[in-house]
DNA sequence: AATTGGCACTCAGAACAGGTGAGTGCCAGA
DNA sequence: TCTGGCACTCACCTGTTCTGAGTGCCAATT
């Protein structure tokens, strides 16, 4: 039942919500907005907006305020991402150009996005679980403590101890390391851990100190792989959200809790739906099962050596999402062209 | 100037302002506390606690409330550090025991501290300034990537990648490793990283491969000891602050950036003065050289393999410090205990 | 059928006033 | 040195009024 006309004025609602955080009404529309209407047209469409709960009043006679849905329909149907600034295209590179391993790069982004959006920025790694293992090490730190380290292909490495009740000369290391060798490289993790699972369940051919070795090794190299599948995020920006405080009716305190949780936002980044782009947005209500009812989250897939993974922004439901949009787009391909360009050099 | 009475008067004034939040009169002094005086008298005490500047009144026909100054003298000499119930303690035990290498215990460190205070709790890395280099281990990833591994006798471990532009066999990766580690292998971090700069500093003997490759590895091993020197530190306990938000006169922005930041933590940790018993506490203003004015921190020393580092605890100026206080303390005995534990099965 | 000007109405928020009470400072007497 | 008494201050609560931004609705206009 809304009009085109209806659409228009939910935008302009919108940007003069993000604009000045006041509800906005219908002569301010007409004043900062060429509509050619009259401040009493344009009620009559906020009229029909309410009735579709796109837009809502506070109060009685006051101005109206975007609804959850509201929002929903201005990114689906009215946002177009702008592209950004050259200033902004600079300031990605200051950040992100330069060498360094994944861990850096991650942080270098967050870091970049924070400061582009003014946003929470969250990245997650990239997905590891078809990432294949390309090396096993064990360093010997004496004390039984048995150092055992992982190596992806994509970069990933991993360290964990194992207490072992033994020492080993470079002979008998060199076996234990190849039998857990054996079990790991060249495989896909999640097979890798597979495999692991098989090893463990059977009985112990030879209770020889090496064999409890290998098995103390496997036993936390499983741990290690069960990691792996829950993979973790880099954030940065959690103070800006001190900032933008007022636009939270409780406190901040689930952000700030969830940023601490970590899986939470995990689980939240995996379950937004892309569109075509790869961009998604999550807001306010629609956050609810994570506790994040009045915050929102625009996110965009990146690539990294085939793994796909979000990179993305958290804040307050009232946030600029073209912009967000934009930054985050710019962000992920700038990312997949970097550790796309670390594949090629390999 | 000021009695003997009358500290005993600061003193129930900042327990009853802890407790309530509200700035407090002579006359609920004289109702909760039993001084056997009149409100009268405890009105004169105040009024010289006032030009020594240990309280202040918010406006005029108002309690008083506790000045940094206050505080300082509360916890310098009223405050008696009154040990944990046994709940806290099996508490503790909970959260800590069990095995896991330092990155988990710290971990687990602060998850305990901050459950048991309700603060931000910080925990330092034990100082590996003077760690000795205990392992080098070097793994190629393809591509002319090399990862460095380091691993010291207080069990930390690091990689970091280098780029070499060259593969090697197992030959002459075992003769890499053996040139580089002789200059690490059983020395401090920081004598490490002095030969480390010697050996930058000549002159490419040969320009062979091997002799590239060393001195990128080099270049990075020096990067990361460089990283050992300016130690990192774990926190949890973040969104508590959202909590305690009211007692901030100014935002929280402040105290999330400097989480966020971790350096100025890390020195304000480091510049506090402890007391015999490795107690210490910096209250308010001592902390604006921090841009924490308005906060106070709580820490206690821990020994870690003879390293000492201190773990505490970040919140508001009216916070329960003797409380604190116990919980760091018994914090900081266990992990030395556990570390030292670690150190003998060793 | 859509738009508009006009108008009555609502209601949050500011401004003001009066009352209350918690708290103070001070002093004279015990 | 302590105490009771007393005048005084001032934040805060309450109630009242006023204002203005904004609405909803309707009859007239296009």
């Amino acid at each position: 039942m809304v009009t085109d006309r209806g659409l228009q004025v939910l935008r302009a609602i919108v940007q003069d919500f993000v604009d000045t955080r006041e509800p906005v009404g219908s002569k301010a529309i007409v004043e900062r907005h060429a509509f050619g209407v009259s401040a009493a047209t344009i009620r009559n469409d906020m009229a029909l907006l309410e009735d579709e709960e796109l837009i809502a009043a506070p109060h009685t006679s006051s101005g109206r305020v975007p609804t959850d849905k509201g929002y929903r329909v201005f990114v689906d149907h009215l946002a177009e991402v702008r592209p950004l600034s050259p200033a902004q295209r600079t300031a990605i590179s200051a950040f992100l150009d330069g060498p360094g391993d994944l861990d850096d790069v991650l942080v270098r982004t967050v870091r970049a996005l924070t400061q582009l959006t003014g946003q929470v920025a969250i990245v997650q790694y990239p997905s590891f679980a078809r990432a294949t293992v390309s090396h096993v090490e064990l360093v010997q730190l004496g004390g039984g403590r048995m150092l055992v380290i992982l190596v992806t292909d994509t970069g990933r490495v991993s360290q964990r101890l194992a207490f072992v009740h033994d020492e080993f000369d470079e002979n008998d290391l060199a076996r234990v390391r190849g039998d857990v060798s054996v079990l790991l490289v060249g495989r896909p993790v999640r097979e890798g851990a597979q495999r692991v699972e098989e090893r463990l369940a059977q009985p112990d051919a030879s209770p020889s100190p090496r064999e409890a070795a290998i098995v103390a090794i496997i036993r936390v190299v499983a741990e290690e792989l069960e990691e792996f599948r829950q993979d973790r995020l880099v954030m940065a920006g959690a103070a800006t959200l001190a900032r933008s405080e007022s636009d939270f009716r409780g406190s901040i305190y689930p952000l700030l809790e969830a940023i601490e949780e970590q899986v939470t936002l995990m689980k939240l980044m995996s379950e937004m739906v892309a569109d075509d782009h790869g961009l998604a947005a999550s807001i306010g209500r629609e956050n609810e099962p994570f506790g994040l009812g009045e915050a929102s989250v625009v996110a965009s897939e990146y690539d990294a050596t085939g793994a796909r993974a979000r990179v993305g922004v958290l804040g307050p439901m009232r946030m600029d999402y073209p912009t967000n949009f934009a930054a985050v787009r710019a962000v992920a391909r700038y990312l997949t062209r970097m550790l796309d360009e670390d594949e090629t050099a390999r």
